[in-house]
DNA sequence: TTTAATGTATTTATCGATAAAATGATAGCA
DNA sequence: TGCTATCATTTTATCGATAAATACATTAAA
């Protein structure tokens, strides 16, 4: 391994000089140093020793990423919580910022807190986190937190996320401009995300003046054989119930929809079918799923530059942003009138 | 932050002892200050300092993953090649062994050297990395490298990977055997896995005694918009010259299930369809997708241990391990004659 | 009793890089 | 000439943890 030492002995000066080159520290090195040092520096191909610089330094380069995990031994069975695309993302746009992603699935903020003290991240980014969680992570940590996809009663954490709600209305609006009266709107849960997402859609209703009876929130369990079950016993039952069945996530209106081929049912002649997110699978399904785009590598690649907005001591940072989401029409909706 | 000196100084001992303590080095430390300094450190909850003991241990208790980019800029456009699967299971078992996982996009090896050498890593784990690229990387690393899926001429490597001209012959002979007497193995490169399967498919054939030109390998162009013109000018074509289409991977198979549904083409009564690595997808599309089952986890987990085998020493480790696979009856293979 | 072996704990030097303080040289100005 | 200001560079101390060498009892063996 070479080290600064070696440099700087073999262009006749002292380590901490070579030290400035490196950093660039244009005004404490003159330009002919500053070029022969260069030069040797590529020469040896010098690599800086991340441990030396975390402890004299005492900047890691590291952002951590926290992946919500529920269960460490069950994650084999239910599908990862994380999209490829995102971490890829953030990986990407930490490595162009020179800094170096540590990935670390965690199942309760104090594992992220600690995560963090040991390897002394400079930042942290959460994916999967609820508010709560993502509140206790940023009281404890002195490094600054953005979360992705979170919401909260007072805006207490950075956020990067989704117009959820405006993609609820969206949808919503759109299912009632095709001429539905009967919406389902299907999710696991009605807390952060999907919560706004249903409210979306509330709105929308009210807006078009549909009238209570006409939608409906309809809570799904998350659990893969439990939501097996719940479709052996309710799919015949709320397809035949409501005219358009608007899913949370793509996930499982994919899922809905191969489950409801298998029953005879058809979509969208039968029952209308939507989506969320526009995942890799909305395209594959066919009929082709009608549903919300969003930008998954712009809410990354936000997501890191908040971070590195509160790491460079940027002033007036926007707590939170939620990029716009667009409708895409696809085949899976019936349009009954124009 | 709490040091090791801090906890020496409130047990009345000299920091060796209490590293000595954290270490678990019983034989030089007595039970008693054992005891004493063990409660002291939850009491006053400490946590390592990662970048003092990279310097001074010289072990940083980083794991790096390199997952291949071909393209650093143009990562948004194709689906990311690697499976969170298994980022997941290698994060879980590196994390079960007290290590970090630090995962990198990298685009050639020199990328993958350099970055070991900054972290100091105590071990790599390719995914998606060519031979060629493994045995460049291992070559300049002192570290020990394991190579996940990759195929070579000599074992330089080593490596974890699937049964692949097993899981070729396996589909191979159940599409024989289904009736099927034109079949077409579908990939986008006669390279390491693909040509692997290619092989098991050739030696089935060759089993069976199905004449040379009863199977054939298509070979379509990898990139997204190639392939739909593929898919426009070739589809129709080919799906009326062969009883069966077997694609390398379940990711093209779905999409050309959804390609024919657009063309009218029947799955499987005019053409059968089978794919390899039973996939999240697989299951979701209609009809369900026969194919070849693979056990992403146990390979994640196989190539971790394998990697600490090497880091602690192990003798004798084989270089090379390939998990069974195994074939996954569902509906989109006719079945001809039984 | 002497010597060797063992167990327990401490000292000291070191890992590689850096920040802060100190040095020296040169230039500017009264 | 003498004083300050500026620039370029070096010295020194330090970050937190650890390995190697050392010290000092205590016990066991000769």
């Amino acid at each position: 391994m070479i080290r600064i030492k070696d440099i700087a002995e073999k262009a006749g000066v002292s380590p901490t000089t070579v030290s400035n080159v490196i950093h660039g520290n244009r005004k404490k090195v003159s330009k002919n140093t500053m070029k022969k040092i260069e030069k040797i520096l590529t020469e040896m191909d010098y690599v800086p020793s991340m441990g030396a610089m975390m402890l004299a330094g005492g900047s890691s380069r590291i952002i951590g990423v926290l992946a919500w995990e529920p269960d460490r031994k069950k994650y084999h069975s239910e599908g990862p919580a994380f999209s490829n695309i995102v971490i890829r993302s953030l990986e990407s746009e930490i490595y162009n910022r020179n800094y170096y992603m540590l990935l670390h699935f965690v199942s309760s903020p104090e594992e992220g807190i600690q995560f963090a003290a040991i390897w002394n991240v400079e930042g942290l980014i959460t994916l999967g986190f609820g508010a709560k969680d993502n509140v206790k992570l940023q009281s404890k940590c002195k490094v600054p937190v953005v979360s992705i996809d979170a919401y909260y009663k007072e805006q207490q954490v950075a956020n990067v996320g989704l117009d959820d709600r405006g993609g609820g209305y969206l949808m919503a609006e759109y299912l009632i401009q095709c001429g539905h009266e009967k919406i389902g709107f299907v999710s696991d849960n009605d807390v952060g995300v999907d919560h706004e997402r249903w409210k979306g859609v509330c709105s929308a209703c009210k807006e078009y003046n549909v009238p209570e009876e006409g939608v409906k929130h309809i809570i799904i369990p998350g659990e893969t054989h439990m939501r097996r079950k719940f479709y052996e016993k309710y799919l015949d039952v709320i397809s035949r119930k409501y005219d358009a069945l608007f899913f949370a996530s793509d996930y499982y209106a994919v899922e809905a929809i191969a489950e409801m081929a298998d029953r005879g049912i058809q979509v969208p002649e039968e029952v209308s079918v939507a989506g969320f997110d526009d995942n890799k699978g909305a395209e594959l399904c066919r009929p082709r799923l009608t549903t919300i785009h969003q930008e998954a590598e712009a809410k990354a690649c936000r997501a890191v530059g908040k971070l590195f907005d509160f790491i460079r001591g940027v002033r007036k940072i926007s707590m939170t942003e939620r990029l716009p989401v667009t409708l895409v029409i696809r085949d899976s909706v019936l349009v009954r009138e124009s």
